[in-house]
RNA sequence: GGGGCGUUAGCUCAGUGGUAGAGCAGUUGGCUUUUAACCAAUUGGUCGAUGGUUCGAAUCCAUCACGCCCCA
């Protein structure tokens, strides 16, 4: 920023400084006497030392040994407590307390002392001691003052609690809520940990296109957006599957892609307009494969993030230790669903009676596979609490797999649900070019009988299966959901670092 | 889209028709190896918005906004 732009900021700032409430002007009349003095906004002090690595290097020292050693620290961080001669602050990794002795400290430094606020962020040099209560701390020898926080924090016992401005102004949020940086810690090292898992499997990490002119690889409604520069229009994507496809076409034979989907649709405790997935395709593999490694990552991941193979999620265990259980729709509803016997699933007719006792409207257009989703999706999903793989997907529910060796009404696919809830999708792939453009025209005809949701006609995708694709598995996970999972997160936007709000009124 | 709940000081919350409250934060002073530090004094409000009922509305009614939960 050019000086004149700095002045008239500031200036701005001083006259609007009458809006303001007290606990603002307050502090701007602190910042106004600092800049008075010397330069506001310092940025040559370097610390040597984050909080976290002091109290793990001095874990072990008595009161005794580091009064002997005298050893000088440089700390930074915000001020986020003071209790009489005691200050706490708060770096990326800890907290750590300073302690300030006012007849050991000049005068002119005491007085700045004073007047800082909670939430200004400072520099300090010191020593280490203990305190008689056995409390590590930097007995301060000099403190400056690095960034004046003109907002005051909210309250320091409780924190931020109200959840419309936790999501709105997150940052307040991770300076007062412990819990808060916890989720978003967590949720960046399962993220890595997945990804050298991919990696430690030879798999390649791969960005393909987010603004696609065919939207492909899922059922739903796109965001539309536009290029000028070419007067196209584009979508925002909502799957990546079809360039991660491509890819294994072109001999990539192991790939993945972590990042985002965009659907337009409603907004709920699982859903965001736009979500992270890590999608996954390997050659020469069946979705036999595709369950046996979710199983070992999914440990994995526990076992390495968390330290153990048991999630607590919302007051409910779950072990990821145990083999997941792994059943067909068909055997779950009977399994789970005490109302339904074999001879109900035995034809359309049939499962549309036993559908219609739980309150499912049937349309005339769904077949015998679609009614028997219906049922599981109404009274055996929310069941399935413990890790299950369901397989045995109808085909006519999944117009993207390959279908069964032994049964065309079925195909090669799986869901893994835990706790209830879908966190993955995997099939074997559908790579018969011929089928796929014959799977692309229906849905063309039900995009023109106005199902916006349908599917495009992507002849480069076509074109591309015509040189042929290897035998592959595919999967997607919701990476949003597993972090819940993880985090013991009730809702979505919990742990998505900006979620999505309407604008406030103004 | 429908239903329920919520919105009061910077933050966390009381307050169901009669002078707008508490704790924390802030300010002033005391205390200086404390642990939500403590003691004393003190400042701080468009009660989400707009209408209505009433002698009188944070409180009752209507509409709207935003959020949370449940349902579609």
């Amino acid at each position: 920023m050019s000086s004149n732009q700095e002045n008239q900021s500031v200036d701005n700032a001083a006259a609007s400084a009458a809006e303001d409430n007290k606990l603002i002007a307050q502090r701007r009349e602190k910042l106004a006497a600092i800049r008075e003095k010397r330069n506001a906004f310092p940025n040559a002090f370097r610390r040597d030392s984050l909080a976290a690595d002091l109290h793990a290097k001095f874990a072990e020292h008595s009161r005794e040994e580091l009064e002997l050693q005298g050893h000088p620290v440089k700390v930074a961080g915000r001020l986020i407590r003071q209790r009489g001669p005691f200050s706490v602050i708060q770096d990326s990794s800890d907290q750590i307390q300073l302690y300030v002795n006012h007849k050991a400290l000049p005068a002119e430094m005491m007085a700045e002392i004073k007047s800082l606020d909670l939430g200004d962020i400072v520099g300090v040099s010191g020593v280490m001691f203990r305190t008689g209560k056995g409390e590590l701390t930097v007995n301060v020898e000099e403190l400056q003052l690095l960034t004046k926080a003109l907002r005051p924090l909210p309250d320091k016992w409780k924190g931020l609690s109200d959840t419309e401005l936790r999501y709105r102004q997150r940052y307040v949020d991770l300076i007062a809520n412990e819990e808060s940086r916890r989720t978003f810690k967590l949720r960046s090292q399962i993220i890595a940990c997945m990804r050298q898992y991919f990696e430690q499997h030879q798999f390649m990490e791969v960005e393909t296109p987010m603004m696609q002119v065919i939207p492909g690889g899922a059922t739903a409604k796109p965001f539309i957006t536009h290029h000028n520069a070419l007067d196209q229009t584009m979508y925002l994507r909502i799957a990546p599957e079809l360039y991660l496809k491509r890819l294994v076409v072109g001999g990539f034979e192991k790939v993945f892609e972590i990042n985002r989907n965009f659907r337009n649709e409603g907004l709920s405790t699982r859903h965001n307009p736009e979500f992270t997935m890590v999608e996954f395709y390997q050659a020469y593999a069946d979705y036999h494969d595709l369950m046996n490694f979710t199983e070992d990552m999914m440990r994995h991941i526990a076992e390495q993030v968390l330290g153990n193979s048991v999630v607590t999620y919302q007051g409910l265990e779950i072990d990821f230790a145990q083999p997941f259980n792994r059943l067909s729709v068909r055997d779950a509803v009977l399994k789970h669903c005490d109302e339904v016997s074999e001879a109900d699933l035995a034809d359309r007719d049939s499962l549309k009676s036993a559908a219609e006792k739980f309150g499912i409207k049937v349309d005339d257009g769904w077949g015998s596979g679609r009614i028997l989703m219906e049922i599981f999706d109404e009274k055996v999903e929310h069941h399935l609490l413990q890790p299950t793989f369901i397989t045995e997907y109808p085909t006519e529910v999944s117009p993207l797999a390959r279908r069964s060796d032994d049964n065309p009404e079925v195909t090669d696919r799986f869901e893994l649900i835990i706790g209830g809830r879908e966190l993955a999708n995997g099939f074997s792939e559908l790579n018969d070019a011929e089928d796929q453009a014959a799977r692309f025209r229906e849905q063309v005809e039900q995009k023109d009988a106005g199902d916006d949701e349908a599917m495009h006609y992507d002849a480069d995708y076509i074109n591309a299966l015509e040189y042929g694709m290897p035998p592959t598995a595919g999967e997607g996970i919701g990476i949003d959901r597993l972090i819940m999972l993880f985090t013991d997160s009730a809702s979505i936007k919990d742990v998505l670092l900006f979620p999505h709000m309407r604008p406030t009124a103004v």
